[in-house]
DNA sequence: TGGCACAAAGTGAACGTTAACGCAACGATC
DNA sequence: GATCGTTGCGTTAACGTTCACTTTGTGCCA
């Protein structure tokens, strides 16, 4: 088997100019017999062919691209893999990219400032056609470096910023004043936050401060925060839940900022004996596939991922035809399940 | 904003040449004091990088990989990208080669065979410094080019199979078989599989055979069998759950291939009035994040991704510096929770 | 002072492809 | 029968790096 990989004739893999000597032409019709097939003959078109199969010609972009000048990939920048986060935005966008031919070049930031630097510039040395990035709030080298690049940037997941070049998303500013609203139309007053809020998720502030904001204009008493820097998982969610209610024992609702934390609030809160929603409601954020079969179900905000994952794809194409940069705003939706039904008010 | 990319000054990227005119040395000098910079001079080291970094320059990689030896990119080809199946697998796999300064091109076939060839295609064609699958079961022409390519191909999550060069991962015979084993040792007798298994998901095919294998060997009755094609989801599970009941009220375990389909299993056997452990038993496949959160919480098997992903990176890194190939196995784990609990037998 | 080693920088040729251009052969048109 | 457009292919020159060599400069020792 090594020696498969070692022997010389297997590491001679087979060029344009390979087929070109084998069929008797010249590199360049070669090159044509793949690019523009019509502008060949058809025989002697079936005889490049046979000879492309033959040698299992698979032909080099590193060359093409350096010559030609589009280059058939596109960059793209998650703060997360963990999840399911963005896992389906990247499902769907890549699917949809495949159908242009368009090759996705992956780069997970984890949350990083200093790492989405590196792996911008990283992505960008492989001159893509395109760059799609999550969030809006990037360092100011970055947006330096993305601008420099002269290609399209599309901003996906979060639209309540400074838009680099055109961006697939929403605001999630609204996403927590939807939370606050719905929990004060539910009768909740002492509504406390909780959740894995990273310095660099600027999307779980922009939810909390809609959620402040929403909650101080409906005259309700300041919000309770208990956050951690970590990633967020159901044993945080378990533990902070806890530590929420020692000190906190008037909270009667609690806003989470991922379901994946919010299925162990749930756990914590049985263990404590509160009965959800009669004692206190739940809401969260993400639409995990689960939130629908934990007890109770979880109300929750399900965003649209597959759509932005497609509408993104939309918009590197569109961009790279030469279209005008735009906005598009994707549109997210509340789900009511038990956690919050306090309907025996 | 527009005029801002459109604008000639941006489109015209800084190369090497354009460093080393403004420096006043040779474009030799600038890849130097990039590639190594202990021999050039300090202080002409500094004006270099300072024009560098004025300039915004980026290296051009295409170059880059196909005037030298190495190429960066590492190719990853997974089935499915839903339900995090394989997102912490590439989390950190992506992590991991971060560290070598290697990228991460990815593809998703989606199960589908035809995009498999054509993924592995245009993968191949960006002369990636190696390739990861996921899976052990390729249509022939696949393999084939795989082998051509001469670089190390390193086939993940299933070992179960004829190896191209190196794998990283487990059987998945035997997880059915541990399935059926801990489903007997509880006292259940007459056990049915359930869930998505889709044509070129060969790993659901070999923990269903391994499930069957170890039911016949225990003397149980047939296990029945209700499948579906298309991907699983927790309505999916609901679903066939009822039917299943329907037409198999003996039924008294359920092996299911996945979690995500099993909560809708869970949700489906509340809706009937069936109680789990005692009269149904439930057990898994794949550790979701919510297993543990569900009621009752849910037995299942334990892959360990994140070692997946990292031994993947390791191995991948040791190959290319000339290692022999190798199979490495990577324990999973059974995680017995309430779904299967019949303590009062 | 000649010789040599070594450090620092330059030269020129690849790498495999694409794109602009050139040119022969051929049929159609006036 | 000269002109012209078309088809089908070849020639040649990029694209931006890296790599093997070569050249120049500098210090050191016999």
């Amino acid at each position: 088997m090594t020696i498969d990989i070692i022997d010389k004739e297997a590491r001679n893999v087979p060029t344009l100019a390979s087929i070109a000597e084998r069929v008797g032409v010249s590199v360049n019709t070669v090159s044509r017999a793949l690019r523009a097939p019509n502008t060949v003959r058809v025989e002697l078109r079936r005889r490049i062919n046979a000879a492309m199969e033959e040698l299992n010609y698979v032909p080099n972009r590193l060359a093409g691209g350096l010559s030609g000048t589009r280059s058939d990939i596109v960059g793209v920048v998650v703060t997360s893999l963990y999840y399911s986060e963005f896992a389906s935005i990247i499902d769907s966008l890549q699917s949809a990219l495949l159908e242009r031919d368009l090759q996705v070049m992956l780069a997970n930031t984890r949350y990083n400032a200093d790492q989405e630097l590196r792996l911008v510039r990283s992505i960008l040395s492989w001159r893509p056609a395109a760059v799609a990035i999550i969030g809006v709030d990037h360092p100011p080298k970055v947006v330096e470096l993305l601008k420099a690049s002269g290609i399209p940037i599309i901003e996906m997941w979060d639209t309540g910023g400074d838009v680099i070049d055109t961006a697939v998303g929403f605001d999630h500013t609204q996403v927590g004043a939807a939370q606050a609203d719905h929990l004060i139309a539910q009768g909740y007053r002492r509504i406390a936050f909780l959740g894995s809020v990273r310095e660099n998720d600027k999307r779980a502030q922009k939810r909390l401060s809609g959620l402040e904001a929403a909650a101080a204009a409906a005259g309700l008493p300041e919000i309770t925060k208990h956050t951690a820097q970590q990633g967020g998982n159901p044993e945080l969610g378990e533990r902070l839940a806890t530590e929420l209610l020692e000190h906190h024992p008037e909270i009667d609702a609690i806003a989470c900022n991922s379901d994946v934390v919010s299925f162990g609030v749930l756990r914590a809160l049985k263990k404590l004996g509160k009965r959800v929603p009669e004692d206190i409601g739940v809401i969260a954020f993400g639409d995990n596939e689960a939130a629908g079969c934990v007890t109770p179900s979880l109300t929750t905000i399900r965003p649209d991922r597959e759509r932005i994952g497609k509408l993104t794809a939309e918009a590197i194409v569109a961009r790279i035809n030469g279209s005008e940069p735009r906005i598009t705003i994707v549109d997210w939706q509340l789900v009511v399940r038990e956690s919050t039904q306090r309907s025996t008010l």
